[in-house]
DNA sequence: AATCATTGTTATACTTCATATCTATTTAGC
DNA sequence: GCTAAATAGATATGAAGTATAACAATGATT
């Protein structure tokens, strides 16, 4: 998160700092891109008291009910000892439930409550919103080619 | 950094965790891929005892000379203070220098030793080898396509 | 039954990132 | 010129994300 407003006077004295080393690399570009983007979603799901984390987390439970906490880890890519604490806190407050599994004692099956599944839709909503504001200069067209580049990025995990 | 290896037995096992409501966003998509790429060059940096946030700063110092910190944790989007301990690092290794501005006592003309330009050289090859393993599956047209739709994300900073 | 694996948890540590505050300078206002 | 404000860098501190080791309870294997 940056600073709200730059104190330069005008935009002629910006320094002119080169990166045009970086800029040959693709994953800068991404990295430059993305830390916009998650800049504006903090702000966008902070009206819901929501983290990036939290919000994963209560989407993932909410479409995939009865769900566990290793299967949920290792859908969002963190560790189980993380997870615990992002559960923690759905469950404080009430947005989701850690059920028994009558078949196996050791796991609990998550799902999201009544007010979870309420705040999913207003998240959701504020979320698409937040991305169509931030989309607007790419055409549909270059909006799937993009994910379907990220896809494939995605999928060359552990090769090479 | 995930597991270097899963310990699921087969592909078929796998636990079916739907993220299809996220896959609508191409956040989480920049999110995923990105983690992919984040995570290979850590380990493409490591031979190099460097971060992403040291080869970031070495590089923009190689090719900026006389760098202020100031400027550089401007280029880098991050706060003065984290940039102190980045800049330490890399003068402790001999890498860099802080020489004074004759101009302004307050400031520091940040230049690379020899040894942080021979670094640079060898990093930034590393790093180029790196980028060309994890995205092979991108053809030319592709990669400039999202290069320019990461400039238009980047750049669609502070709007609305 | 004994061994091993898994689930969730606690404790811990490291990295990233942000803020407040301090100093020493420099710049601006009077 | 002299005081006040702004700037450069540093220190201290805290929140958040991420990783590992180790544990208790339970389940699976042999």
């Amino acid at each position: 998160m940056k600073k709200p407003a730059p104190k330069r006077s005008s935009p002629s004295d910006v320094a002119h700092v080169s990166d045009a080393t970086l800029r040959n690399f693709l994953g800068y570009h991404m990295k430059r891109a993305f830390n916009v983007i998650q800049s504006d979603l903090t702000q966008t799901l902070k009206p819901f008291d929501l983290r990036m984390l939290t919000y994963t987390a209560l989407v993932l439970i909410v479409d995939n009910p009865g769900l566990r906490q290793s299967q949920l880890a290792e859908a969002m890519d963190i560790e189980r000892p993380n997870l615990v604490v992002i559960i923690d806190e759905l469950e404080r407050r009430e947005l989701i439930v850690r059920d028994r599994v009558p078949t196996d004692r050791r796991a609990y099956a998550l799902k999201a409550t009544l007010a979870g599944r309420q705040l999913y839709d207003r998240a959701v909503a504020a979320v698409t919103a937040h991305e169509e504001r931030l989309l607007t200069g790419l055409d549909q067209d270059t909006r799937a080619i993009v994910i379907a580049a990220m896809k494939i990025v995605e999928r060359s995990f552990g090769e090479g």
